[in-house]
DNA sequence: GTAAAATTAGACGCCATTGTCTAAGACGTC
DNA sequence: GACGTCTTAGACAATGGCGTCTAATTTTAC
């Protein structure tokens, strides 16, 4: 009961934690066996059937850990979002980039898309934390980071929660063939994805082209 | 083997793939049970032995079978994309409505988007014909039709598979939440998204207001 | 009407999995 | 070194699903 057990019943659990969503993943929670993810956790059977009563305790355990996990991963990228408006268009693809890689096309985001899909009716209230605080989240603080651009004039948003969501839609549009058919994008596509989702998304919200032209070309505004 | 036989057996096999489209759909391959979807097509277990030698084989007939309609109906979708560039805005709304509505939202999409991630990597070849003839088919298709209105000047694009790509993803942005999470959109829910997500593609894509813009207000061109 | 084909309900063997139990071993504290 | 806890391997019964088989019944063809 104290400090090295604890760290070897921790890491147990851990192992198992893992294993079980390696194995959830890639079969649904009808097709996993529990023999499967204990040979995968390197872990006798009993010792599952010890630290969680049954399958489904497990099941819980296991979405509540990687809910956990992606949350706070999520929470740590929105902190990275660009506050200034100089070089915005490079600053916001970096940020895209980043999501992407760290959130949406990462291990944590195909497990959670692909186990809503699959259990969500199952456990309804199960995924709704995940709901809430994770695609919910998002786009909220999204919203709230847009409404800052656009005070400081870097963008023109009439609707900043629809701009949100559309900057997320963009941001994958060029990996949701990857992403679904469970492929990992390359840096490359991750790079490439989020170039021309920014581009698009500045040409549709970006500052008039009057405002920052350079002396090639200029618009004016003639009031009629 | 006559007219009458045909059609008898026909209706069962049809009445079969439904019913295991539905327990498959909810329950995944795994989780699906031969009496279910016997019991759900009112049919008798032996009957359905009788039609497709293993689970496995139905499974497969199913899939193929919400393919075909699946790609019918989006074939009969992208015919209704508009040619004219009159009108162009509330055009291009009906038509995401109709391609949200029947295509993407609709019971054979929510379908394949499952099963394509449950059983994805399980049969790689099975879903891979959606892949090319659904999703890559709607994309392609819709790269040649933004084609012809930039030719008409009623667009400005520059890549136009990137476009198409935006453009689906801008059609979905409000409703991947629903639609993830299984619900249904309602009309309102998709009629509002499709005009959110045409406002924006047109915003980004659409001809200068210089060349269209009314007395209210111009924009004027200044070469510096 | 009759024969062939299809369908049905039920029983059956087989196998995989779940969850429990037990005895033995490993690892820690005292 | 003794003790308690955690872990392990394996056996175990119970359950449920798959796929087969059979005999009876219905549907269809001619």
């Amino acid at each position: 009961m104290t400090g090295h057990t604890q760290r070897g019943q921790c890491a147990k659990r851990m192992s198992i934690l893992d294993a079980a969503a390696d194995v959830f993943c890639s079969q649904g929670f009808a097709g996993a066996s529990i023999d499967e993810i204990a040979a995968v956790a390197c872990v006798s059977r009993q010792t599952i059937y010890n630290h969680y009563r049954e399958k489904e305790t497990l099941f819980v355990a296991v979405v509540e850990d990687v809910m956990n996990r992606a949350n706070t991963m999520l929470f740590s990228m929105l902190s990275t979002f660009p506050d200034s408006a100089d070089n915005l268009e490079d600053d916001l693809t970096a940020f895209v980039v980043r999501l992407n890689r760290n959130c949406i096309c990462n291990h944590d985001g195909k497990f959670l898309r692909k186990l809503v899909q699959t259990e969500g009716e199952r456990y309804p209230h199960l995924f709704e934390s995940w709901r809430l605080h994770g695609p919910g989240k998002l786009t909220t603080a999204l919203s709230a980071l847009f409404a800052r651009l656009a005070h400081k004039g870097a963008l023109v948003i009439d609707d900043f929660d629809v701009a949100a969501r559309q900057f997320v839609a963009l941001g994958n549009a060029d990996l949701q063939m990857t992403v679904l058919f469970g492929g990992v994008p390359t840096d490359e596509e991750l790079e490439k994805a989020a170039r021309n989702a920014v581009r698009t998304f500045l040409k549709a919200y970006g500052r008039p082209a009057a405002e920052k032209a350079g002396p090639q070309s200029q618009l004016a505004v003639i009031s009629g």
